[in-house]
RNA sequence: GCCGGCUUAGCUCAGGUGGUAGAGCAUCUGAUUUGUAAUCAGAGGGUCGGGGGUUCGAAUCCCUCAGCCGGCACCA
């Protein structure tokens, strides 16, 4: 006799127990439809689930997230039984959800062609409409082996053992198609529709690369075609704000086959390139900083000696002159030691704040190469701080201040930080991790700052933490980084004299806010879909005439802006005025200056922003000083979009 | 690096089943002097990513290399 206690707190009493969809028909037929699952004192159940005793009970439809979650794993068995039933030779594997859909591996020893997803959503839409019931069976471990060996699938026996022998395993069953699975999942075939193949791929069995390869098929599935509609639209979005594609539009940059990986900047790209370096070079210098450059060749030797030629060797450019063997260098870190080598250093020293716009080069593998977002040649706003275990908290409590302030002027506002502790594999003895993990977290603490722990994911030298910032579509960008160091400065022999007159090794301090500058130009790109805000726009203005009679006139205003320390040009083409703002419009200009008689007359320029907004004429000392003002406030406002 | 796809004019892209290439924009020339997202007309421009092969004949079919794109793996 199940007494259920729905959400809202009301109660039903059954006379018997009831399954999870018969609740649902007893509230009413269209839940009863609706009802995809059910969540039973906080687990989720399948809708046929008995409930015998009093309970919580929550129907899950298309609406909850966990609906949409049940809907994704069920459109992975779909495409699966479709998969099958088109190309029997094939084996399945894993079919999990992921972030907006979910994908299937299949192993199989032709791989599917572009053209095979459209056949296989058409056998998925034709199970959709047999309306098959999905159905729950449990079987013991052992026999689940037997039968998933005796129907030739080895993937799937050989995932089942691994699982321990005592547990039982729940199988799903629509048709003539049976999957392993935890469930839960959606009554009948019928509850599905809204999900489109996306994606073909080739993806290593179990995620290793010294395994065989095989066919991944990504879909993306949704409570309801309005939201797949809605995602589709969304992926278009985000793909008009590639920043290669506008990068190219604006001409910013450029690779070519002979330097792969590696950035051509043009004039304009450059400019943003080099405002977002003198920024931070400026935060650096105001937060104690000293700068340096070293060298772009060092010695193998000092590569060997810092540990990075036995982790990185297949990675690291080498070059020889002499009989001497170089590499390129992959980071400055070791550099930065050799500096502070120099002489003796003094505790009093300490902490010593060391700043390089190194240029790197890495030689990572072709097939992760991406645009501005993964290059071979790189340079961060890289900078080593020099401390003693006691000044760690201090120096990390004021390095995530200026992160977080940096990102304002950027105009992210949304940061996420996580925090990776000490992994199996490391150097440092417990002690010492205890002491990084706890500065580290303090500092965090301290500053108010939540974060989420990523266990076992630090550096093989120490603990770290990640910044990541979220841009206007919601993805997400780790850039910053802030990690303990207590193995290099050993290894090149750095010390320092303390209080007492003895040698110690200081800890070394990795921090970067915005990662590499290449690739945060590439982020800046996406987030304002190429409208850069005024501060790092490449051209902030463009005057133009409205005809030949005030060429003079807008020339002059251009060179005045130029004096002022603005970025403005003159438009002086023969073109009409209509032409010209399209064609600046399109170039992300953020202000147009039209000046036809009336302004020459009157001494003003007619202002127009980048988003069409026309602000009227105005003196050009006026438009000077707001200007000004808007660039002041970097990515702080949005006065100008 | 691995799997799959792609590579045609400066750019964006057309070019069933093999018969030596085409559009729009851009460029150049001329006309037009124009008031807030495209003025008109004419002209030039390509060893179809590189190399090799099949064929009487290859942008098209095969092999190979490179780059790019989507994933996987990697990311100090």
């Amino acid at each position: 006799m199940p007494e259920i206690t729905l959400p809202d707190g009301s109660r039903k009493s059954f006379d018997a127990p009831v399954t999870v969809h018969e609740v649902a028909e007893s509230i009413g037929p269209g839940l009863a439809r609706a009802a995809l699952a059910g969540e039973v004192d906080g687990r989720l159940v399948d809708t046929d689930y008995r409930i015998e005793n009093d309970t919580r009970l929550r129907i899950i439809t298309g609406r909850d997230e966990e609906g949409v979650e049940v809907i994704r794993h069920s459109t992975a068995h779909l495409m699966a039984q479709a998969v099958k039933r088109l190309f029997p030779d094939t084996q399945v594997t894993i079919g999990p959800t992921v972030e907006h859909g979910f994908y299937y591996d299949f192993a199989r020893d032709t791989p599917f062609h572009l053209d095979d997803l459209e056949a296989i959503e058409k056998e998925m839409a034709r199970i959709v409409d047999e309306d098959l019931p999905v159905e729950r069976s449990v079987l013991p471990r052992d026999e689940a082996v037997a039968f998933f060996r005796d129907q030739g699938e080895e993937y799937k026996a050989k995932i089942i053992e691994d699982i321990p022998a005592d547990e039982a395993l729940s199988l799903y069953r629509q048709g003539d198609f049976i999957d392993l699975c935890r469930g839960p999942h959606v009554p009948s075939t019928g509850k599905l529709g809204a999900f489109k193949l996306t994606k073909l791929a080739g993806a290593y069995w179990r995620g290793d690369s010294d395994n065989e390869m095989l066919q991944r098929i990504y879909g993306t599935a949704w409570g309801d075609k309005k939201q797949l509609k809605a995602y589709l639209k969304r992926l278009e979005e985000a793909e008009k704000r590639d920043h290669r594609k506008i990068g190219k539009k604006l001409g910013l940059f450029h690779s070519q086959p002979e330097a792969p990986g590696m950035v051509f900047w043009h004039d304009h790209g450059w400019r943003i390139y080099m405002l977002i370096q003198d920024y931070i070079r400026q935060r650096l210098r105001d937060a104690d900083y000293q700068e340096v450059h070293t060298p772009q060749i060092v010695d193998l030797s000092l590569w060997q000696k810092s540990g990075h030629w036995d982790n990185f060797a297949d990675n690291m450019f080498i070059t020889s002159s002499e009989d001497r063997t170089y590499a390129v260098k992959p980071m400055n870190c070791p550099c930065h030691v050799q500096i502070f080598n120099q002489g003796l250093r003094s505790y009093r020293d300490l902490p010593l704040r060391m700043a390089e716009f190194g240029s790197c080069h890495r030689n990572e593998p072709s097939g992760s190469l991406h645009g501005l977002m993964r290059v071979r040649n790189f340079v961060q706003d890289d900078a080593h701080i020099f401390c003693t275990p006691e000044q760690m908290r201090d120096e990390v409590l004021a390095f995530n201040a200026l992160v977080f302030d940096v990102y304002k002027d950027f105009g992210f506002d949304d940061i996420q930080v996580k925090l990776s502790t000490r992994p199996e594999q490391r150097v440092g003895s417990d002690e010492v991790w205890d002491r990084a993990e706890a500065a580290l977290k303090e500092a965090l603490e301290a500053a108010g700052i939540p974060y989420e722990i990523q266990p076992g994911e630090g550096a093989f030298y120490g603990p770290k933490i990640e910044f990541s910032l979220t841009d206007c579509i919601g993805r997400v960008w780790q850039c910053g980084t802030m990690q303990v160091d207590f193995s290099m400065p050993g290894r090149l022999g750095a010390a320092y004299v303390d209080e007492n007159g003895e040698k110690q090794v200081p800890v070394m301090l990795h921090r970067a806010i915005l990662g590499s500058v290449e690739r945060f130009i590439g982020v800046l790109i996406e987030h304002y879909a190429g409208n850069l805000p005024v501060w790092l726009a490449p051209v902030q203005v463009v005057v133009m005439n409205i005809t030949d009679a005030q060429a003079d006139y807008a020339s002059s205003v251009a060179r005045r802006l130029g004096e002022l320390g603005f970025r403005a040009d003159a438009d002086l083409r023969n073109e009409k005025i209509g032409f010209k703002i399209r064609e600046q419009t399109l170039a992300k200009v953020p202000f147009l200056l039209v000046v036809g008689d009336r302004e020459v007359q009157e001494g003003t320029v007619a202002v127009r922003q980048r988003d069409g907004n026309d602000l009227g004429s105005m003196r050009l000392e006026a438009f000077a000083d707001k200007l000004g003002q808007w660039v002041d406030q970097r990515g702080r406002a949005s006065a100008t979009d």
